[in-house]
DNA sequence: TCGGCTATAGACCATGCGGTCTAGGGCTGA
DNA sequence: TCAGCCCTAGACCGCATGGTCTATAGCCGA
């Protein structure tokens, strides 16, 4: 089984990747295809035609580890996104649909077998250190929506919509294997976090 | 609900189920906290207390026929709850609401252990029967509210806001522990999809 | 040239998995 | 009373799993 790893997880396009993030890349993928338990270390090292020494050498916890670094990779990832769009001083709105848009894309190129940032993975065993790896990059994409929305009561809220019709639309798409209840979820929802 | 259905689905002592019941019931509980994956044959033999030759008896497909009934037992369920909603007249953004507060109930209840509706059984394995049945119920209940709010082309997009938003919702206040995202989100979306 | 270290390589292991199979309990109608 | 049949019961099987361990290739500084 090959899989194909999105460009949008290759760390820098020019340099080839190093053992490590070839394996954090092709795991991620993999997560967000099958879900955390959906996956074996041996799909891994099909996927990186690794051996097994490679990954336990550079993560010595074993899977939940190396769960735990894919998470980061695309928190950060995401964060930095975000980042970027509010500086270029964008409304919310434009921003939730910038990235909808590139979900978008996403679910369309992995032909919806992939599920963008960290739905699946959510699926996670009950109190570990993976659980809250996830829950730690949602709450930082839920503060850069709600501080860019003036930090309000009614920010929060509204971020809350944000990120809610964004994943939700993604769980509807997927099953659908339609962007469109992605698109028209997220397309409401940002019509009205742009109203004040 | 309607139906006398205890909070973990489970079995209680004052109304004794049939043990096809108690499959499904204890089933959908293990598989909305852990999912499909998540969730072995002997996890829900130690929590129905019953031996292995019983399930392979009601369920000669094994666990994926297991799981496609306990996804269809969820689907009508709710279709149901929808369906007697609807018929009081009531709007689709009240019926959203009331959906949504059931989900908050059962959440704190399961102590955010669980996730109500079928988000965790997303994460399906790719083309097979069980991601239609998840698929399956999904647009049933998308057609109720499409069918509620006309079923113009923008009855479509609101129907998508709601689901999206209830969906998303749960996921983020169960990462949260904290039934607030899933209000907030919720009511919004309710807010917008009753404008017309 | 060599010693030491990092990273690769994959054989190996115990365990738990989903699934099969046979035996027997217990209710049914005759 | 007993034959017939659902259903329960759990021993058993082959296999894939996550993880460990030893061997060694390749590099770099001395």
């Amino acid at each position: 089984m090959t899989i194909e790893v999105p460009e949008t997880h290759l760390p820098t396009p020019a340099s080839p990747m190093g053992t490590k993030e070839r394996l954090i890349a092709a795991s991620l993928s993999l997560f967000q295809a099958k879900g955390y338990h959906g996956v074996s270390i041996s799909d891994i090292l099909d996927a990186t035609a690794l051996p097994k020494g490679s990954l336990y050498h550079h993560f010595p916890g074993g899977k939940e580890e190396l769960a735990i670094a894919a998470v980061a990779f695309i928190a950060d990832e995401v964060d930095a996104k975000l980042a970027a769009e509010f500086a270029k001083n964008k409304r919310a709105g434009a921003v939730l649909l910038e990235l909808a848009n590139e979900c978008v894309i996403w679910l369309r190129r992995t032909d919806f077998t992939q599920t963008p940032l960290l739905g699946l993975l959510a699926a996670s065993p009950g109190e570990s250190a993976l659980t809250q790896a996830v829950c730690d990059a949602q709450k930082r994409w839920l503060a850069r929506f709600e501080t860019a929305l003036g930090g309000t009561e009614d920010a929060h809220d509204k971020a809350c919509l944000a990120l809610a019709s964004l994943e939700g639309g993604i769980s509807l798409a997927r099953m659908a294997r339609s962007s469109d209840l992605l698109i028209r979820s997220v397309t409401l929802a940002a019509l009205h976090i742009n109203q004040r």
